[in-house]
Parts: structure tokens; sequence; C-alpha cells
DNA sequence: TATTGTTATACTCTATAACTATA
DNA sequence: TATAGTTATAGAGTATAACAATA
């Protein structure tokens, strides 16, 4: 057998590729500084950021992970004063989830801070290798979402 | 400001990338199988399977962690019976951790069934596409191992 | 009856601090 | 005294099951 006029087979590539991923963002998040938000504290407010208020279903739904789970980030995020919960206006059994002034800035400062680490490694890149992670992006969010 | 002649800044693209890469390995971990291995047990074995037998320190390093994380690992699989820990034999503080049969044989099954959704994945995906993800995996090993 | 969110409980990964055994 | 590994303890994320409130 012969692999001639064929790509390496897909299954090949699927582990590299899964175990690459899965280094490089523990090593990412590693980074992380002291006393800084974690990881799902950190996407519940990006998400905020990038939609406004949500509910927390809706905020379990985006991160694919159960309620429960949700009510705790939020909670936490809560207790820390970054995000308000309030009543929804017309439906008695949700609840929204708002960033508050304080959350805004410690998005900022937080996103600086976590990509800092990232920027000096893409920066010992070159361009055309910034370029291949730029495309992958766009297929890493499609497997993510699929 | 405009932006021509010029990449997007890097910490734009940054915070992306460390987005993406967190989600899309999330979510290739959700797809393990009820009674699979979990993410670092597996990855030990694949270390053992790639390089040998090693020390619990050895693989705390290699995975970037504590040597109590590791030893609670090393731990779990050596009650599923998948490593063996024996003496070192002119060390007496040192432990050997090697695969047992069953270790391979885990190795394997547990390798196939976590592949397979992601190999879906990338069925899905124009040979272009693939290229793409392929030449980035050198990349991500790059981000961590720095 | 279905939906939204929470509480209760449990398991895993991770870490730091303190301890044991050996070099 | 330094090193390798373990034990003790704690914090965070995740999950399922059961429950309350509302639609």
């Amino acid at each position: 057998m012969s692999y001639a006029n064929q790509m390496p087979p897909n299954h090949a590539l699927s582990g590299e590729l899964r175990v690459a991923l899965g280094q490089a963002a523990r090593r990412i998040r590693q980074q992380r500084g002291e006393a800084g938000l974690t990881d799902p504290q950190y996407n519940v407010l990006l998400w905020l950021t990038k939609k406004g208020p949500l509910t927390p279903g809706q905020l379990a739904d985006i991160e694919r992970i159960q309620p429960p789970s949700m009510t705790r980030t939020v909670n936490a995020l809560a207790e820390l004063g970054l995000v308000q919960k309030s009543e929804h206006p017309t439906d008695g059994r949700q609840v929204v989830v708002t960033l508050t002034d304080a959350g805004v800035a410690e998005v900022a400062e937080t996103r600086r801070r976590r990509d800092a680490w990232l920027t000096e490694r893409l920066q010992e890149m070159t361009a055309a290798e910034r370029q291949v992670l730029t495309d992958a992006i766009e297929l890493l969010r499609r497997i993510a979402q699929s």
C-alpha cells in the first residue's frame, strides 16, 4: 500500500492536532497572572462584552457547559462585583447577567495581561507563520462549534 | 491611523487565537467516550508510549505540572493496571513508571476513540483547510514548548 | 407540562506546604 | 544539605440528579 497522490490519513493529522491543541491551550492558560480571573470567568466577561447582557442559560449554551456550572461561574463573578444579576423584564424564570463598570475595566486589564505572553510568542514568528495561525482560527472555530 | 501595509496588530490575533484554541481544545476533550481515560491520564500514557519508561518527576516536567499532581495521575493509572511503578535501579529515591500490556492496548483503543470525532470534522474540510491545520501544528507545538 | 435556574453532591485536575526517604 | 516522591489540604471546573419558580 502506498499513500501516493493522497493526503496523510486524517486520523494521523487528527491525533497530532488534538495533542498540539491541548498542549498549546494549556500553556496559554498557565500564563494567567496571579490573582487573575480563571478561564471560564474571563470567557463569560468576554461574551458579555461582545454581546451585551445575557441569561445564564444563554451563557451555558455558548460555552457548552451545563447550567449548574454556569451558575457557579456567574455567582463568582457577581461576588467579585464584575457582573450584576437582575430580573428578566418579562419572564420571571430568567435572570439577566450584565457587566458592571468594574467588569468592563477588568476585561481590558485581564485581556492585556493574558494576551501579553502569546503576543510575544507571535512576534517571534514570521509573517507567514502568523498568517497560518490567522487562517487556522476560522477552522478552530468551526471545530469548536460543530 | 490606517493599517495599510501592515498586519493586524499581534495583540488582536493573540486574543482571537487564544479564545479559539481554548474552545476547540475543550470541544475535542468533550468527545472522550464514557469510561474513557481523562486527558492527563491519556497524555501520560502517550509519553510513555513515545519515550519509554519515565519517572514521575520527568512526567511532571514534560506536562508542566507540579509533582503532586503527577503522583495522583500515575497512581490512578497504576490502579487501572495501565502502568506499573517500580524501583529505580540505582537511585532509591526515584520511581520508574512503565506501560503494561494493558496500557499499550488502552492507548491504541483510546486514541482511536478520541480521534474519531475530530477525524470526522477534518473530513468535512477541504484539502487546503487541512493543510492550514497541518502547518499550524508545528506552530502550536512551538507555543506549547516555549 | 415545559422551561429556567438553583442547590446538593461528587469527581477530576491543579496547586502549595509539609513530610519521608535517599543521595 | 539537596533531591524525588508522597501525603495533606484546598480551590476551581465540570457533571448529574433533584428541586423551586414561572410560563
